[in-house]
RNA sequence: CGGGGUGUGGCGCAGUUGGCUAGCGCGCAUGCUUUGGGAGCAUGAGGUCGCCGGUUCGAGUCCGGCCACCCCGACCA
């Protein structure tokens, strides 16, 4: 390609709409469009990244025995009615009424129509194992797109699925797959961790997402210094301080004139917090929850949405405390009755509590548990936090920020039972399908690639997944036929041996040709000019590196081949 | 949905107490000169000032409403 030829301008300014690196470098590089918030066109460039990745994805799934197929991303309503997934997504469900004002939706992922394909063509064990997947673009109403392609609207994602006869096939599949991923992010040039995540509203009992570390990651890993534990902070449990365990005393009330949070009523009495007991007050799916968990530690809200198994939780209003009788500022369960209550097993390490007394600035001394109050269920809910300890090891627990580029998770039955997917085993017993999904989100992935790989000059794209292998950069070609010939049959050249390169035949300086090259990142540049040409042939210099390397016309493709392949083995 | 911010040519921005044909830099077009890390000169094209309404002799500027986009949070894979 020649970039005179290539659509897609870079821009000298930051556009002043992106914040992260890869959004900034993609917008610049001339890459991506933006046409509405979380929605982007993908220009050449980018395009090719993508289809690189997509074959990547392709080679890895195949290998581990994947079928590609390709399934609508236009589904009927009453499918997500069926799988009870319309709520579980709720307003991320993209709907919209047909002419025959039927309701469709845009799909956000698969699992039931894959499902659906399932019933109808896996009926007996010999059809098992089998593990399926597409390439497709799905749409998620997400309540805030950000950072450039990192969380969008509407997205190419890879989803592959697998089907087993039983849990033992289930993990075979999932480790080969856990494999896959880990080969496609290492050849994608990715630095990344696995680690132990909540299911969400896909479902299923275990769940691993693959995080590439960033800064300007979403989300949090906490992660062990020790041993190999990490999981998302959305998962992640940890062994909780021990808080003072005297024998328990007779609770006695006191009062605490304008202490309402935990803050106050700590510094107003001269106690450590976890020698408290702090009251949330939620709202799950309509009914008020009382939550109850040590003044040091912070509920986990995704840990209380699974314990509660509700589909809809938030805190609840003010409005919602008072008319749930309860006293903000002074809460605690002692004397309440009639409210849906949940508590961390904080509650139970430790003694003498510190707890609301249920009147207004009063709190109560020396509260125990089970001895003062009953809790419907006490479990842990907490976020777990840096500097806790590792519940594997006891080593110290560390965090850092991560971009979530790939999800896995093993379903089991509960999709199959639902719509029906059963298979026939060798005794002739009806058996669900055993079923595990894994995700990959291409752009998102690229974005990543980009987080990960960049410098101030712009990207430094890994090598297999470099929209071009070569920038052919040829200078003073207005005034030099040599060089145009020299140019010329290189690029003439480089193309017939297979290598992608991108030919700057513009007339532009030297100084412009440089800029592009480095901000568009391509992993080697290749300079013709009289100077190099009189110094007796072509300049190669890779993207990272400061000094470049004289090669002789004659033997340019073979070099540049050669350091090629080198990357590539790296 | 709560908080904060921004909307003026493709990109980045300025625009005073309301005042005349709405500016600047980059980019774009043409010509000449230039050419190893974002060249110079000249000429030129390109704008419903986010939208609607109001106040006014007069609105980019003041008032009201709406919309879009960005950031933090909520939520979300």
């Amino acid at each position: 390609m020649r970039v005179s030829n290539l659509f897609g301008k870079t821009l000298r300014d930051v556009p002043s709409d992106a914040d992260t690196a890869s959004h900034q470098l993609l917008l610049r590089a001339g890459m991506i469009h933006q046409v509405a918030a979380g929605v982007y066109a993908y220009l050449p460039l980018a395009w090719r990244v993508h289809k690189k990745i997509e074959n990547i994805i392709r080679e890895e799934l195949d290998k581990i025995g994947g079928q590609e197929l390709l399934m609508p991303t236009l589904q009927p309503h009453e499918l997500w009615e069926k799988s009870g997934r319309d709520v579980a997504f709720g307003q991320a469900l993209f709907t919209f009424d047909d002419r025959r004002e039927r309701k469709m939706v845009l799909a956000p992922t698969h699992e039931e129509v894959v499902t659906e394909l399932a019933r109808y063509n896996i009926q007996s064990y010999r059809d098992l194992p089998m593990m399926l997947y597409h390439i497709q673009t799905k749409f998620r109403d997400e309540p805030r797109p950000r950072g450039g392609l990192v969380r969008v609207r509407e997205f190419a994602m890879k989803d592959l699925y697998s089907f087993d006869v039983d849990v033992d096939g289930l993990d075979a599949s999932y480790e080969k797959a856990l494999q896959a991923y880990k080969n496609i992010y290492s050849r994608c040039g990715l630095d990344f961790i696995v680690v132990e995540a909540d299911s969400g509203a896909i479902g299923g009992k275990g769940s691993h997402e693959f995080m590439v570390i960033a800064e300007t990651g979403e989300d949090e890993i906490i992660f062990c210094s020790k041993c190999d534990y990490a999981a998302n902070e959305e998962k992640a449990v940890s062994i909780k301080p021990r808080a003072a365990s005297d024998e328990p005393l007779p609770y006695q009330e006191v009062a605490t004139p304008g202490a309402k949070t935990i803050e106050e009523v700590v510094s107003f009495l001269e106690i450590r917090k976890k020698q408290t007991l702090k009251a949330v007050f939620y709202i799950a799916d309509g009914q008020f929850v009382f939550v109850t968990i040590r003044g040091d530690l912070d509920v986990n809200e995704i840990k209380l949405k699974n314990v509660l198994k509700c589909a809809d939780l938030r805190l609840a209003t003010d409005d919602e405390v008072k008319a749930a009788g309860v006293v903000a500022g002074s809460a605690s369960l002692i004397g309440l009755k009639g409210i849906k209550s949940v508590a961390d097993d904080s509650i139970t390490l430790g003694t003498n509590f510190v707890v609301g007394a249920n009147k207004p600035d009063y709190h109560l001394k020396n509260a125990n548990y089970p001895r003062d109050f009953e809790v419907d269920l006490v479990t842990d809910i907490a976020l777990a936090r840096p500097k806790q300890s590792c519940i594997k090891c006891g080593g110290k627990l560390k965090s850092v920020r991560g971009i979530e580029v790939g999800h896995v998770f093993k379903l089991g039955t509960v999709y199959s039972q639902r719509s029906g997917a059963y298979y026939l085993d060798s005794d002739g017993n009806q058996n669900p399908v055993v079923m595990g999904c894994y995700g990959i989100g291409v752009g998102r992935l690229l974005a990543a690639a980009i987080e990960q790989n960049h410098d101030d000059r712009g990207i430094v794209w890994p090598v297999p997944i470099a929209p071009y292998q070569v920038y052919l950069c040829a200078l003073n070609m207005d005034r030099s036929d040599e060089v145009v010939q020299a140019a010329d049959r290189i690029y003439g050249e480089l193309q017939e041996a297979g290598v992608e390169v991108l030919f700057d035949d513009r007339n532009e300086s030297p100084g412009i040709k440089f800029n592009d090259a480095d901000l568009l990142g391509i992993p080697l540049r290749l300079l013709v000019s009289t100077k190099s040409l009189q110094n007796g042939g072509l300049e190669v210099k890779a993207r990272g590196d400061k000094e470049s390397e004289l090669v002789s016309i004659e033997t340019a493709v073979d070099s540049v081949k050669a350091l090629i392949d080198k990357f590539y083995n790296r």
